[in-house]
RNA sequence: GGUCCCAUCGUCUAGUGGUCAGGACGCUGGCCUCUCACGCCGGAAACAGGGGUUCAACUCCCCUUGGGACUACCA
């Protein structure tokens, strides 16, 4: 490989399922690692499992690397497609001697593993039809002939040199009895004709990798750099999983995170610059470098992805965020489509939400006619003194000529001075007319939000509610 | 069972032989304040254990322990 050579790298993931956290993280290193060395980074679906793999999977993956913003140059290519180039390749395997037909049964096979297990012994294929010298039948698969000495050294970019001895290696399945090639082989076939410079994996693929530098050898290809990302756990510490919760990047999509908060996030789960926390896509690309990723496994912590999906919701320009927030709103049945009132309910709240759903739900009374009262703080604070203040502040308001965040807090204070209060005692009652709850944005940007009328009309029923119901 | 990988606050991590072991999330005390947030200031919180090597180990080596991955005609 030469120093010039540009440098190439892929995700392939198989369409059995969604795009997962851990796939997005691999996804995203591949991605940045590319970007920032000037080369590629080639999308490849590995379907070759004719059973598991399904058209929606791949538009799901799709889709999530889109709305991530993880671009691909070359593809999506499928290996499936690509099926008579690797039964050239193991045609020319077979007839150089280094790959034979197996007939052995899968159950039988199955049942070996298993008594080997229970004896204590390593399952490994026994090489019964290693010296057999069969020709193609009907349902013979073909292996791959081991070296069954020597040791093969993986140099990975991140975990070192890792030795094996190729007698713990056994002679694995490179085309099933189907005609399909299996993972292991359709992946050096792919990766080395596709020209593929960095393997960046899951760290679960570390023992795949000693077989795999043997099928390039064989196959007479250059063996390519890998590189093997630690784990993404769950807080259990074992592999994240469903049971973790969610587990999809476009779940994240619908509860309201951004991508940017995501791939922040998805980031640092493993690799770091210093003491830095918050980067922008191009500082990543900037930055990004496999000597700067650890070794270890990491833990999925939702709670530092809410905090970083509040940085970024705080970051986020108006007018995207209104337009990130509609599906949200569209959901809860509220009508959005007066534009300016959706903007400024967006600003009023972007500083109180850790996700566009929080966001939602903290908006509703801005979109409501009629607003519910919270039982505690209607009984709290919609009181029969408070009805007296409340209608005069009716009367203040409606004739407020500086109908302004600056004007409304005048108002406030001054009123509130008149009679002898803080403000935080007319405050409360106010905000529990206008919003039906004890927590909400300050309450005059509340009322600048919602208009002068609207409010005058909110008070007025909340005094009717008084009146209904204290006196 | 075998093979391989990993090991700094609860979590994500900085550290590359000599640091009061730093930052972030979370937790927590205070300030700000019309509530809730935001923001600001402060606090508690870690080098898994044992051997070496060295004048000196979080840092290098070995062992133990603990965790994880793989062990398919899945990828």
């Amino acid at each position: 490989m030469s120093e010039k050579q540009k440098i190439r790298t892929r995700f392939a993931p198989s369409p059995t399922g969604y795009l997962h956290i851990g796939g997005a993280r691999t996804a995203l290193f591949n991605w940045l690692f590319a970007r920032h060395k000037g080369g590629r980074f080639i999308l490849r679906i590995e379907d070759t499992d004719q059973l598991r793999s399904t058209e929606e999977s791949t538009r799901a993956i799709l889709d999530a690397m889109t709305w991530l913003g993880l671009n691909w140059d070359e593809g999506p290519f499928f290996q499936s497609q690509r099926v008579d180039i690797h039964r050239r390749m193991v045609k020319k395997l077979l007839e150089e001697g280094k790959a034979y037909y197996c007939t052995c049964a899968p159950e039988e096979l199955e049942d070996k593993r298993k008594r080997a297990l229970a004896e204590g012994r390593k399952p490994k294929y026994d090489g019964t039809c290693r010296e057999r010298k069969l020709t193609k039948t009907a349902h013979a698969a073909v292996r791959f002939q081991c070296p069954d000495t020597g040791t093969t050294i993986v140099h990975d970019l991140i975990k070192g040199a890792i030795s094996f001895n190729n007698d713990e290696l056994d002679d694995l399945i490179i085309e099933r009895a189907d005609g399909f090639p299996t993972y292991n082989f359709a992946v050096v076939v792919d990766d080395a004709l596709m020209e593929i410079t960095h393997v960046i994996r899951g760290d679960d693929h570390v023992n795949n990798t000693p077989r795999q530098t043997l099928l390039y050898q064989a196959l007479g290809y250059p063996v390519p750099r890998f590189a093997h990302v630690p784990m993404i756990l769950g807080a259990d510490k074992t592999r994240l999983s469903k049971r973790h919760g969610a587990t999809s990047v476009m779940a994240y999509k619908e509860m309201g995170y951004l991508p940017e908060a995501l791939v922040n996030y998805l980031v640092r789960l493993g690799w770091s610059h210093g003491d830095q926390e918050i980067f922008s896509l191009k500082e990543l690309i900037e930055y990004f470098c496999l000597e700067a990723v650890g070794k270890s496994a990491a833990v999925f912590n939702q709670e530092k992805l809410l905090w970083l999906n509040q940085h970024y919701i705080k970051q986020c320009p108006e007018d995207r965020l209104v337009e990130e927030m509609m599906p949200f709103w569209k959901n809860l049945g509220l009508d959005p489509s007066d534009r300016k009132l959706a903007r400024n309910v967006a600003i009023d709240l972007k500083e109180r939400a850790r996700t566009l759903q929080e966001l939602a739900d903290a908006s509703v009374f801005y979109f409501q006619d009629e607003i519910a009262y919270a039982p505690e703080a209607a009984e709290k604070f919609l009181t029969a003194e408070a009805a007296g203040h409340l209608r005069a502040i009716a009367d203040g308001i409606s004739a407020l000529t500086d109908y302004s965040k600056e004007g409304i807090e005048v108002f406030l204070r001054s009123f509130a001075g008149q009679r002898g209060m803080k403000l935080k005692f007319i405050a409360q009652p106010l905000r529990v007319a206008l919003t039906g709850r004890t927590a909400s944005p300050g309450i005059d940007d509340i009322m600048v939000t919602m208009g002068k009328d609207r409010v005058i009309r909110r008070i007025a029923k909340a005094v009717e509610h008084i009146t209904r119901h204290r006196a």
